[in-house]
DNA sequence: TTGTAAGCGTTATCAC
DNA sequence: GTGATAACGCTTACAA
């Protein structure tokens, strides 16, 4: 019995150990090293350990492909989010995995670029068991992906809100309306916002994220005048680029004397321009970062930021994933968690 | 015939789309639907319209355990690297990513700490079609590695080298050089590596890596002595420990007039230890990191940087895992690249 | 406690 | 050009 079957099987990969072949060996039927395996079912010591010492003897591992085509289940978690050289997504990524590590799944990475298309084909009931989205704010959106099994094991862990899904939000709102007060409190009369855009003019109507809309409400309140400066006016442009663009605008305009930065990234760029435009801060211009990516705090003077609670974001989303992995009929699971400020010294005027 | 098969089906998941369903409604066989699905075979265009309409209208998306049960392929690729909050391996996934993406694979995520025998399971040829692994730089020595299928389809992308596999090999060492010699060059007469141990006494012997065996070679070679800062004694600390950690060492020894740092990152605490301590960077001591982490640029004084060819050596390791996937008996695939000195601000003496 | 049979959705082979 | 059939390796349900 232990010979290969003919034909189509050899036209296969290198042959592999199945539960077939453990039977055979150890003299039982692949139903009860199935048993075995699984650790379920009443087997006897006896043969359980002779079946566990054959399986170790052969090095039998289990066919994920097959396995899964009989029970529906991968043990496999996708994750779709922005690049991971983005500081945020990377820490993001890392987190989840280390979360989906301890409970024994794996994770299955996507990019949100993608075509919609190929992302529900990959996270299809068959490939795998949930999927975790962040940073795609317009799939929540769609009647695709609404009407897909994607929607039925998905939490989203994100800075908008996703009606009609699992969530986990992450509010910026109150963090940057501080830094922006906090800014005003020490006299500062020109608050830029530096971000990220592809269209020439500003034009305040594209402000469907959090940290430009409260920045645009919040320096409206204070009755100064909103000012925008595009830290990747093209895309594709490489870091230095991208700071002489800042630096370019100003020498054209003057300096205002605060920044709000979209990210951490960009407070770390715009840091750069200001010094090689010859601007100090925090003494000419105060600076803040819209999320607290690693290594602000090394710099000198060391950037503030909006400090996003990642780490509890993460494990909030992964409880939710689990939950409705388990049940998924539970209702709606929606939670949001705080940004803070965190104050550093480009925010202290001395 | 539409109607769901009772019992065994329904205790699954929502039914899915089958091949047997377009295959039912188009008035065809599941074998037809296939060739179509797939492109092969002699179809004639109109059953080919047909079906594909079909398709469409029923949101028809193939079961990836079913093929890869039936075929033997999944399109799927595990990387198996280091922590993503270290922005090496970040950028390292995000370029082997979007290689990927262009090649039609897909990433799946794995954790070098995990247990081998998980690895190896992960790894079946039922899993994934290929590996690539980065810093587990005892992998390729272990027998169950050797003898696994993992090592038919994998590739080592590291600063080592793999004698027994195909690797893509980044060589530190002239880059190294370059920077000490360029610190003895500008006078610098306390040249100090600062590294990662969990020992407490500095021991030579453990310098397996280029960086730091490269180091104390060139500090031999100059007749002077070796000093090393230990920029993590306890593992789990938060970033500002290992500052305090690393200005403890200042205010103990006073300061060192070259720092060589393992990573980029490694140079940004240092760099604010140095701040914190009172030295000013390049004038008291410069400073130079082990690759070339983004942002470093953006520091003043910006960071100088052994740079790591990341881009070149992610596209030269898919390149032979493609290779590998198609022909597992092509001769072993090996390439070094080497990493080059950046000479910004923090090694410039004014 | 163990075994039998059927089924998961796809593709390879070969006959029509 | 199209279809029938077996096979991929595993698990569920039920019989013995």
């Amino acid at each position: 019995m232990s010979q290969i079957p003919s034909g189509f099987r050899e036209k296969r990969r290198s042959r592999t150990v199945t539960l077939q072949d453990v039977a055979n060996v150890a003299g039982v039927t692949s139903m009860t090293v199935s048993k075995v395996i699984k650790g379920k079912g009443n087997i006897s010591t006896a043969t359980r350990e002779k079946v566990l010492r054959v399986a170790e003897e052969l090095n039998y591992t289990a066919n994920l492909a097959a396995r899964t085509l009989a029970t529906g289940r991968t043990g496999i978690i996708a994750v779709i989010c922005g690049e991971l050289d983005q500081a945020y997504y990377a820490n993001m990524v890392s987190l989840l995995q280390a979360q989906m590590l301890c409970s024994g799944y794996e994770m299955r990475l996507l990019h949100k670029e993608s075509e919609l298309k190929d992302l529900l084909n990959a996270t299809k009931t068959s490939a795998v068991d949930g999927v975790i989205v962040s940073g795609a704010h317009d799939l929540s959106e769609k009647p695709e992906f609404l009407n897909s099994e994607l929607s039925q094991h998905c939490v989203f862990l994100d800075t908008f809100e996703h009606p009609n899904t699992d969530y986990v939000r992450i509010d910026l709102r109150e963090g940057v309306q501080e830094a922006i007060e906090h800014m005003i409190t020490l006299g500062r009369q020109r608050i830029a916002y530096v971000g990220v855009s592809n269209a020439t003019e500003f034009d305040p109507s594209w402000a469907v994220e959090d940290r430009l809309r409260t920045y645009l409400a919040t320096i409206n309140k204070a009755n100064k005048n909103h000012e925008f400066i595009n830290s990747r006016p093209r895309i594709d442009m490489t870091r230095e680029e991208r700071i002489d663009a800042i630096k370019l605008y100003f020498e054209r305009h003057g300096c205002p004397d605060g920044l709000v930065c979209l990210h951490g990234e960009i407070a770390m760029l715009a840091f750069r321009a200001l010094r090689e435009y010859g601007c100090r801060v925090p003494e000419d211009v105060l600076v803040v970062g819209g999320d607290d990516v690693p290594f602000m705090e090394c710099f000198a003077p060391s950037l503030s930021a909006v400090a996003h609670p990642l780490e509890e974001a993460c494990v909030l989303t992964w409880q939710f994933l689990q939950a409705r992995i388990n049940n998924s009929s539970l209702p709606l699971q929606q939670k949001t968690c705080k940004a803070k400020l965190v104050v550093r010294e480009s925010l202290q005027s001395r």
